[in-house]
DNA sequence: CTCCATAAAATTGCATACATATGAGCGAAT
DNA sequence: ATTCGCTCATATGTATGCAATTTTATGGAG
């Protein structure tokens, strides 16, 4: 897999190099991992000294990040963690189902043989998984997955954007599995949209798609709900 | 339309305030304006002599015109103007159609009443133009009319998305309404598409604005080949 | 007590200087 | 003649210092 994502990749290092690359990762993590909450301003002589180096990088680390949409930066003001709110929020899970839904249309007009064979036993593991209710490995397979199916779109320009929307919302995917019969019922629900491209129907793959993601967006609406997550 | 472009829009400033900002515009204008051809590699010292100002604000804003996939950043090995292929070029042309279709989708679906009657008039508009076959007029009602259509989506991710994506293509945009008989038949397509929206069709509205995309990148091709712009 | 104006402090923006890696050029050995 | 390896110039990466702007604090007037 890590082929395929190198060779549509246009932007990131594979090995960062740069100070400033490393600090982008590091920063990133910590946002999505919560030691920077949203709305936090992020003051560079203070993120400097914490990650012992000079304010350079780290402005520059800063300007990366924002372009990926995870900090804001305004002149002279300084960077914020993108606090989202509800309303952000289901806009990228609605944009996110449109991008994987029209991958999937693409996969189901376009995927040749070797993916679609990889795509099936990919889903056939998934399916063992979800009856062992091995959540981190499921969560894991399910990335590669939906990765397959951003690289089966044969489209370097659509994989980048699928993948930064996925990004973007990993943070709040985690929980979502926690809810009780949830692998089962993603295992279902990705039979349809596997089912759909391998038989290349692209509407129904497109639909299947949709109907998944929607299913996901619920199933973290509900968790949220639940842990007060959201301040919305 | 600016309002409403500035109510989606979360990057871009509206006046650049800093020097950083200001470069990268500048650079953008000169990379889309051919001022550095493509493959060119941008030299910090030259710029930064070229345009008055240090290196600093210089590598701010090959930064931030990295995220924007104008040019390539290798580490220690310096920033290239993106060279476009054919392949990528038609990548774009492709991700360009299939997110302008979703929006469409969505369009159909969810346009309030001022929406739809703006769109309806805007087109309207386009019809008078293209029958006095004014080019330049046309061109930017058509860029009106596409960004209604991206608003419309009621979804501010894939409003940047397409954004992003038509800057991008822009430069490659700006010859085909040269070839003869062009306008009209935008014209034509742009009616299915409005009609499609605007009858709350949203399937119909989806294929007929992946049918006008085709049908631009058609006409780019053709006036290409016609002057050797691309070497493929 | 509230509000506003002014000034001080803090933070970002920019410039300059230094460190380090890349790659071109040259020379020697095979 | 080609290739390998070394040296050195050049360009990028990083650090530090200064300037400009924003924000906060303070003092006085209403």
């Amino acid at each position: 897999m890590s082929a395929e994502i190198k060779k549509f990749s246009q932007a990131a290092a594979p090995v960062p190099q740069t100070r400033a690359d490393r600090l982008s990762a590091s920063l990133a993590d910590g946002i999505l991992g919560g030691a920077f909450p949203a709305g936090m301003r992020l003051d560079e002589h203070m993120l400097a000294e914490r990650f012992g180096v000079s304010r350079t990088p780290v402005r520059e680390a800063l300007r990366q990040l924002a372009s990926t949409g995870l900090i804001e930066m305004r002149a002279r003001r300084g960077a914020f963690v993108t606090s989202v709110t509800g309303e952000t929020l289901a806009g990228l899970f609605v944009a996110m189902g449109e991008i994987e839904a029209t991958c999937a249309r693409l996969c189901a007009l376009g995927m040749n043989p070797v993916e679609r064979r990889r795509l099936k036993s990919l889903h056939e593991a998934m399916g063992l998984l979800a009856a062992r209710d091995a959540r981190a490995e499921y969560a894991d397979a399910n990335r590669d997955m939906h990765h397959a199916i951003y690289a089966g779109a044969h489209n370097a320009v659509l994989f980048d954007i699928a993948i930064g929307l996925r990004r973007r919302l990993d943070p709040f995917r985690r929980a979502q599995f926690r809810a009780p019969g949830r692998l089962q019922r993603s295992h279902r629900e990705h039979e349809l949209v596997a089912a759909a491209i391998l038989s290349g129907d692209p509407g129904g793959a497109h639909s299947a798609m949709l109907d998944h993601v929607h299913s996901v967006e619920t199933a973290f609406e509900r968790m949220s709900l639940d842990q007060g997550l959201l301040a919305v």
